[in-house]
RNA sequence: GGUCGGGUGGCCGAGUGGUUAGGCUCAGCUCUGCAAAAGCUGCUACAGCGGUUCAAAUCCGCUCCCGACCUCCA
């Protein structure tokens, strides 16, 4: 078995992936600002890391996953006038901020819920670690990095930049940044230098998220939450640190610098990054205005689509690109992954009425290697998937009398399918609404009927039997002596 | 403008030196009362130009096109 090997942003290669402290495994991953309703590109990101937080638990390490919540600090810019988005919200609905983080909380959680995404087990908020952060700051400032200006803690990044190396992760050179950030300089005189971000902000008397500290009444910056709440719950090192890809130059660039500032120890040991998800070549956002929302998507609510896909289709499409690949949005490309979903988990569900045999025709082991290979191969996932569908053929030709398969072989590839497909890859097989405990005795009711009206030659009431039940997503499949067996497509 | 990444068959999307990726679509066949499902067969691509090599989608150079970041963004 091939050893799992990570992508890391840090080294750009792809890693062996050895745990600090096996079999425990810490990851961190950044979170939502929940000043609004979370787009499918956001849940691609969160989904991305649901595959790394299920493959590692089923490698059998105990994972602490730490997924954050950014209820407070996240400014709509790092400049002076800066304003917390969450708090821009509550003003604009005149609401209680908590109002407005509790609202998109509840409506992130439920959509997360429907794409089967595992919960973190932890999911810390940043106005709950006010003091953790206050704290992380007068050790900056007692290093030296950090200086108050009216109230307001600036980083230096120009001075930490002398000793330490700040831009690891981005790439960039310093000299450039500086050149780039030359103009635009109004409001922001209090900053000593132009890459100076805030670690605390001091709060306008009209501002009502407020806490005290020593520099007198303010909030954090938005940086300082992912490093104070890491470090908290996962130490000063740990081994995994993920989020998109648009947060390397500056968030986790400045969250690494404050960590090192502070404790002299960059946080993580490798950097995952997801890339995004585009709509016709361009990145999913709210600002481009062709963002999608998960519920527009279910029910197809959208000028852009043809009509809904469910949640599960959505997940196997995500699944279908390699998380540093950047993925484009299309009806076609949606409808391709229903069919290819629902083949998959039809093969699924045929593989425990399978018919043994003396000697398999073919080779179960390869099978199980090349899935695993895929998988350790930096997750993945679209080559794993595509190995599980040579499974599928498989399955389907030994249901079809044409492979045959030990009763032995069968446990591993019931056992393989059942852990890659539903633990790994977390799909699941979606009941529609209309199956409760009555409907398949009410469907083998209209199917016995149906076989009566064939059986008398009515071949046109049979069809119509059958194109109704397909109406209401019953897929009816006729053999040639045995009984009619159907499918649920919805 | 600067930095980085990418251009793969009708669509989506893997793949970094030599072997069929895979899914969907389309055409034909088998099966079927007819379908559906399933199986089989076919359609076999790598932006362009030049170079390295026995061999390049894959390495190097140039050109064209697209995107991301540089302001908040998963």
């Amino acid at each position: 078995m091939s050893e799992l090997k990570i992508y890391n942003t840090l080294t750009r290669e792809k890693e062996i992936f050895k745990p600090l402290n096996a079999p425990h495994v810490g990851m961190y991953v950044c979170g939502p600002t929940l000043y609004s309703h979370a787009h499918l590109g956001n849940c691609r990101t969160f989904l991305s890391f649901d595959i790394v937080f299920r493959y590692l638990k089923h490698l059998d390490y105990k994972v602490r996953y730490v997924r954050n919540i950014t209820d407070v600090g996240h400014l709509e810019s790092d400049g002076d006038e800066g304003e917390d988005k969450i708090a821009k919200r509550a003003r604009l609905e005149k609401l209680e901020p908590m109002e407005i983080v509790q609202l998109y909380a509840v409506d992130f959680h439920k959509v997360l819920d429907d794409f089967n995404l595992l919960p973190p087990s932890i999911e810390p908020t940043a106005s709950g670690h006010i003091i953790e952060q206050i704290e992380m700051t007068k050790k900056i400032i007692e290093n030296g990095l950090g200086y108050e200006v009216d109230g307001t803690i600036w980083f230096d990044v120009e001075k930490f930049a002398k000793t330490y190396p700040y831009t690891e992760l981005s790439g960039r050179k310093l000299d450039e940044m500086l050149d780039g950030t030359r103009e635009n300089l109004e409001g922001q005189e209090e900053k000593r230098g132009r890459l100076d971000f805030a670690l605390w902000k001091k709060a306008k008397p009209e501002h009502i998220m407020r806490w005290p500290s020593p520099w007198g009444e303010g909030f954090p910056g938005w940086h300082i939450e992912c490093s104070a709440m890491s470090s908290k719950y996962l130490g000063e090192q740990f081994d995994i640190h993920g989020g998109g890809m648009d947060l390397i130059p500056t968030h986790h660039t400045n969250e690494v610098a404050q960590n090192v500032a502070c404790c002299k120890k960059s946080p993580a040991k490798t950097w995952m990054h997801t890339n995004m998800l585009t709509v016709n070549g361009q990145k999913m956002s709210k600002s481009l205005g062709n963002s999608f929302l998960p519920q527009q998507l279910f029910t197809g609510n959208h000028p852009l689509l043809e009509r809904g896909y469910s949640a599960m289709v959505v997940r196997f499409f995500m699944l279908q690109a390699h998380y540093r690949s950047t993925l484009d949005f299309s009806n076609e490309a949606l409808q391709a992954s229903e069919k290819g979903f629902n083949r998959l988990m039809n093969a699924l569900g045929l593989i425990p009425n399978l018919k043994t045999a003396s000697k398999s025709s073919f080779n179960i082991n390869e099978l199980k290697e090349n899935i695993y290979s895929a998988l350790n191969d930096d997750f993945n996932t679209p080559v794993a998937i595509a190995y599980l569908f040579d499974g599928v053929k498989t399955i389907n030709s030994i249901n079809d009398g044409k492979e045959a398969i030990t009763e032995d072989d069968k446990l591993v590839l019931h056992r393989l399918f059942h852990e890659i497909v539903l633990d790994v890859l977390g799909l699941k097989k979606e009941v529609s609404d209309i199956i409760d405990s009555k409907s398949p005795a009410l469907i083998q009711t209209i199917l016995d009927f149906r076989s009566e009206v064939k059986k008398d030659g009515n071949y046109s009431k049979a069809d119509e039997i059958r194109k109704k039940l397909e109406g209401l997503g019953i897929q009816i499949k006729d053999s040639k002596d045995g009984p009619a067996t159907y499918t649920i497509t919805l």
